[in-house]
DNA sequence: AAAAAAGCATACTAATCAGTATGTTAACTA
DNA sequence: TAGTTAACATACTGATTAGTATGCTTTTTT
């Protein structure tokens, strides 16, 4: 049985990936979780607060198991880039709840929404989106140290991009509303991916 | 003197623009317009219906001038598209309304926010961006004629990806709230752009 | 010139919002 | 075992929302 904070942070998290936070209202939080706004305020003090907890909380878990553990542990960076940017739509947040096309990206959907309205979501949206950046650039480092990367290329740079990029790959799909594009999408990502690499990892 | 109804939609732009549509309340415009909901409600008959038609009448009208006509008028393809993408940031919407960096691309915000929400939006969305993505596929076209893009190139991909990544180099900025990531950003871009050259057109 | 319509402004309405106040019950503590 | 706190639920509040009803001028039509 989970316990009801927990409860209150994934409803959170599912009524906010769909709506957004400014058009989540209490109510569909209540909804979705079944409980009351007793519940929810004697956890939190403020549709503010719980929103903060849940993005930190979740996203945070997601970003560190989806990227920065892959990417820390791999001896082969390529690849498990390559495979980490394509298994993305099935990727799981919790228990029964997926990333879907329709809705896209959260951290994205939350970046172009609160980014520019409030510091404190900005603050921790750019710490988020920093991580998962930063998961992209060790890959690339690690790839770079094997001799893979061609030694002009400048791979903070890089990193910059493939992340925007990824998220751009399933903005496309998500407007489009067909995964497919988001497939297409990183295929043409890869072809910058390969013309970043060694000559001799050309055709790997 | 500008007629109330170019005064609603501007002011009805500006806002959704800071704000979103779903945040964008009706006080707001007349706010921002110095008029009434009697003036507003005189001339649209819902929120929706001056959002729509702001959107595709201000937008639509930006797609054309910025992207649609400068390609179509183009014989170097490539350079119209490299400088378009470079000044970008200086980009006019209407009179004394620039894009900015905190807010991002308004075409975007808007589908993040409201292409999963409502299908009246997400066609009229769809629509638009695909006119902005088929301008960068018609700059692609002209410069396979000219024999300047690598012949193994699926230039309707690389058109799909371009867009995406614009975009995507617009996001980051936002978020770092920094126009310098936009120009680092879309420098990656022309890595890409370089790579689906033809080999004699490799150093443009 | 009279009538009709267009172009707005002001005042209202019902619904919804975030947040508060006040319960009640169960669990823990002294 | 009595008292206290934690864990919720229910009922409310004032502000804000999109939309409506009704006014008053000005312009256009007849």
């Amino acid at each position: 049985m989970k316990n009801t904070k927990q409860l209150l942070l994934e409803a959170t998290f599912k009524e906010i990936y769909k709506h957004g936070y400014q058009a989540t209202s209490l109510s569909k939080i209540m909804y979705s979780s079944k409980l009351t706004k007793g519940a929810l305020y004697h956890y939190f003090k403020s549709k503010k607060e719980i929103s903060l907890e849940t993005i930190e909380i979740i996203l945070g878990k997601f970003i560190n198991e989806y990227w920065e553990e892959p990417i820390k542990n791999t001896d082969t960076p390529l690849e498990t880039l390559h495979q980490q940017i394509n298994n993305f739509p099935s990727a799981k947040i919790f228990e029964h709840t997926f990333l879907n096309v329709k809705h896209g990206c959260f951290l994205n959907n939350l970046i172009q929404e609160m980014a520019p309205l409030d510091d404190d979501f900005s603050i921790l949206l750019q710490n988020l989106y920093s991580r998962f950046e930063n998961s992209i650039l060790l890959a690339l480092k690690k790839a770079k140290i094997k001799g893979q990367i061609n030694s002009e290329i400048n791979i903070t740079n890089a990193a910059i991009f493939i992340t925007a990029s990824i998220e751009a790959c399933i903005t496309t799909a998500k407007l489009k509303n067909e995964i497919n594009y988001y497939n297409l999408c990183t295929g043409e990502l890869q072809v910058y991916l390969n013309s970043i690499k060694s000559d001799d990892n050309n055709e790997l």
